[in-house]
DNA sequence: AATGAATGAGAATTCATTCAT
DNA sequence: AATGAATGAATTCTCATTCAT
């Protein structure tokens, strides 16, 4: 709604406008998504955003744009700060340092009600929303895995994507089963995914 | 009513067509269940059996009871054939019998499409399958992983709940992603459960 | 299915059989009206007499005929009684015979659930039982209007159907709601019905 | 779109659109209510307004609020002209308007099919449909009533309430039964309710 | 004659998506 | 660009009626 005497523009709304809706846009999904789970009737968000659904439409024709986009910014952290962080590596031992990553990937997938199991949903229109994560996550996990696996403290035969897809898995079912420890099995996951040296292993567990 | 002593069944339509019948209908929902995952309009089902809608609510009035009734024989095989077998126990270590165990668990998850989603979903109708899970199974699980505790092979401060969600999450998205290889994230988490004897973590691996 | 031991006839059921079945249809069916209506499923009735619902159709095609056939016993009480008892017409001037004879109708009526409204019904297979209940008890009210007309104690335009439609349509909906007193209605009727206040009704009348 | 200064709409659609369906609506269910009743299927409703089913229930949520919205109107007459009518106070006694009330109450529910009988639904979504009769129409009654009464021209031991339903189910089964004259029983009523011969009335009742 | 399993049309309701304004 | 009313396919579930045994 064009506020006509603060906006010259013959042309109606501007990009500032259009920025403005497409965060709020992202704001209300985020908040519908908590609640509703990421299969939430488009008409919710629509409504939380106080934008219409066609606009919706023009900015995410697909379910699966409107996800990613949501948690873009996380992912981007996600995928920028750990392993560019040069503290972290000097102090961190290289298992350490995937450990850490592990633990604030699941952190992140547990807060998003429906995010681990959208990610494996073969449903139209989210396969976009599985290839964002492992296009932007695998290379760091793989990274951190690879070093590892090279400085001797975890075994060399385990694939980064599968142990992406194995930890997003382990989240799955923390809403619905509030007794199920997520946190608990991935380390055991990344337990046995060490190389046998006892001394590492035992104070680490929680 | 005269009960004949070689038919003791007062209907028309005789039993050994009604128990054909719901043998269809329980081939026909596997089959649906596969291609199409749990929640397959009930419509589909009916197709594939040759048989009508109608006849699938007389014998199944929720969907529920009908998922339940397709994997009724082999939870029954997990729940029943395992812990009583004597030989198992003689020559296996506790912890060789809870791999074992797990092992099948995991592979009759897999081989069902969208029965590890199930036993998640919080839809409306879904409870008794998660319920029938573990009331089945939990028990056996549980004997088994406290034998191995008690054997010192095991952590003991892991809950079989926790660890049969975990490995049901674990074997999701099987079909969806065909790189994606449970069986070693399986035996990963397992490997994570023992008490990080280096022996006995090498050579287990497959 | 014969009784073998105690039934020598080779073609099976005897009359008696039938009748029998027939008997407990009916007294299923009265139950299962009081209780749901006569709407209620076949397969309810079916459920109350122990019989197939087969066999429900064999001896009533429609509906409209099981309704019928339910309240015959009723109908013909109130048919066949009233006008042929010599000790009331003696004693009762024509008027109290005519209202004593309404109220058994209402009482009759109000104590079957949803019969007064089935009697309008327009759904198919219905037109039997308003068929019946005209055929049946309508001559019995025409005559015992027409002598209350004679001995002065009535208005004589009024007709025996109208009066017995609106008698009938007075009693609906007094298991709905209970505070509806259809008695006091039909009383108001039938005190209307008497020769009272020349001055404001003659002239209004259509 | 700027917001031209002579629409204050800011969707799209416009107001006049809207409402036109609406309009439509209502008249498509008034049809179809008289063509097979308040029961017609939503679907026959759709067809008849040229409209989609989505659209019905978004303007009328449930069948009680599209049934009671056909008939606001009429309702609408009915509560409000009558009793504020002050001529009608002056030139008639208090029965007079009494009478002239349900007469107009009677031609109202006779001209909609189905509209009596729906009163006493007990259907779900029809509660509403009573409650609306009851809570706009029953004041109206009551006063003129009292009114009456208290002229002394009728009963004061009736209540607003059992009148109301039963001038209401005097009225059914006007389409189904051409030959009944729901007109007469209804003044029949009105005149039983007259103070007239008070020794052949006022011992009867129960 | 009796049975009741099977059938499938019918009705309600939801929600992704389009499109006129 | 934005709106949100309109659409109607899709799905679930019920129950009268048929018919093989």
């Amino acid at each position: 709604m064009p506020t006509p005497s603060t906006d010259p523009s013959p042309a109606g709304r501007n990009r500032a406008d259009v920025r403005r809706n497409e965060r709020a846009l992202l704001d209300a999904a985020a908040a519908v998504f908590v609640r509703a789970g990421v299969h939430a009737p488009v008409r919710e968000i629509a409504a939380e955003s106080g934008l219409g659904m066609g606009t919706i439409y023009r900015h995410f024709p697909t379910r699966a744009d409107l996800v990613v986009a949501v948690f873009k910014h996380q992912v981007d952290a996600l995928a920028t700060t750990t392993p560019t962080d040069p503290t972290d590596s000097a102090t961190d031992p290289p298992y350490q340092a995937l450990r850490t990553w592990v633990h604030r990937f699941a952190d992140f997938l547990v807060t998003k009600h429906g995010l681990a199991e959208a990610m494996h949903s073969d449903q139209a229109g989210f396969e976009n929303l599985h290839n964002e994560f492992v296009e932007r996550l695998l290379p760091v996990l793989d990274r951190l895995l690879t070093a590892s696996a090279a400085a001797g403290s975890t075994r060399p035969d385990v694939r980064a994507y599968d142990l992406m897809l194995a930890v997003g898995n382990l989240c799955i079912g923390v809403e619905t089963f509030p007794d199920y420890h997520a946190r608990q099995m991935i380390d055991l996951l990344l337990t046995g995914l060490t190389r046998t040296d006892p001394t590492t292993q035992e104070h680490e567990e929680h």
